[in-house]
DNA sequence: AATTGTATCATTGTATACAAACGAATGGTG
DNA sequence: CACCATTCGTTTGTATACAATGATACAATT
């Protein structure tokens, strides 16, 4: 055994699904414009790579809802709207708020210190108003919390919006007074969580989700959406 | 202008959707059991088609969550347990509660009459005790009534459940008692749409969505799942 | 006998080639 | 000039060919 694949996580994932998830980054950054037409052939000789993976991961994004498929015309991106992105809160919270029952009657010493964890870096990137930081640890402790659970159907739904709430809610925590208003209210749910308090904690999750809506709504209106 | 395609229905459907359609029916049934693994070469051949578009096919069915891909080994059905079922259904109580407001407030006289001529067909299979038509009818009773509302990627979501639904509320549907309340049932709805009656139709869909679930999942655990 | 190395085979991953369909430009006809 | 048919180019749809990988069987070594 001299060399073996050391690690699994470098292991050469298939190349469709690099651009599935390409793709999937331009689409929800925005740079590929929502409307736009994407041609195959023009698209692979960008990535450099040849329409057949092209296609796999086009047929994914389509499943995704990213995409929309017209028939011997190809794909167009789908445009986000206002009532899309409340669609979306909405969806998430309610599925959320399904969750949570397993959640607390999961949790563990092990997963709560996970969550300790991150809520240190977060009170550290909070500090410098290091808000690209923030997002990124934001996103690491909603997913770590959501991951208690074993209702692998319903986080498989809640994944599926994952990529836009971190998106949109980016927006949410530009805005200083939410970010305060939020970092507390992490704080809250690990408290909440050491005690087991299920009812403390839908209530408070509910809030969470809803604050962060709205704040990205109003945000995404005056941007001009 | 001698002879245009007539029926936009009937027009020839890309083999890749045709190929997905048929992949899913199969695995729904149970005709492919869970747990197979799908050979591409095999399966294109049965279905005198090449690998391309069947790939594509599993790409989608993968984002579905109907089949689990794996590297260098292909796709694998997935199986459903007793808790899959569960959480389907849930999900799909949970998302109905989200729409029924906007379903409210977009009814209309052409809609709720398209509802009363389903329902019509359904007392006649009612009658008869005609289960397979009224699965069917079922199946388009509330797909209808789930279209009245605009939340688009809510019903997206539904929509990803639906075949799901279908496929084991018929299960539900196959019982005599259960038949009879949900029969009942649907006729209560349509009174409440015609009052815009939300909270009556939130509770009376919430209710017989549970019994649903809970009529299948007895059914299904003495099928032994 | 157990284990490890190696050859072979089955199967997936990707590229390319060709066919079919659509759309825009062209040209003829009333 | 308007209108329709035709042609051509672009792009998608599908098939096939080839490369890469992993599994399996078997032989060699201990």
């Amino acid at each position: 055994m001299s060399h073996m694949s050391f690690d699994a996580t470098l292991e050469s994932k298939p190349i469709r699904d690099i651009a599935y998830e390409s793709l999937k980054q331009a689409i929800i950054t925005g740079e590929i414009p929502a409307g736009s037409r994407i041609v195959e052939t023009a698209y692979a000789d960008q990535l450099h790579i040849s329409r057949t993976p092209l296609r796999e991961a086009l047929r994914k994004l389509e499943r995704d809802g990213l995409v929309e498929y017209i028939l011997h015309r190809g794909v167009v991106v789908r445009a986000f709207t206002l009532s899309d992105i409340d669609e979306i809160f909405t969806i998430r919270n309610a599925m959320m708020m399904l969750i949570l029952p397993s959640v607390v009657a999961n949790v563990n010493a092990k997963e709560l210190d996970a969550l300790r964890t991150i809520l240190k870096e977060m009170d550290v990137a909070q500090d410098k108003q290091d808000v690209e930081t923030l997002a990124v640890h934001n996103r690491a402790f909603h997913s770590t919390l959501e991951h208690m659970s074993d209702k692998k159907r319903i986080l498989r739904v809640i994944d599926s919006q994952e990529e836009y709430i971190m998106r949109f809610s980016a927006v949410a925590i530009a805005s200083i007074v939410r970010r305060s208003h939020a970092h507390l209210e992490h704080h809250k749910m690990v408290e909440l969580l050491e005690k087991k308090d299920l009812e403390g904690l839908k209530q408070l999750m509910h809030h969470h989700l809803e604050e962060s809506k709205e704040t990205c709504l109003n945000a995404m209106a005056n941007r001009g959406f």
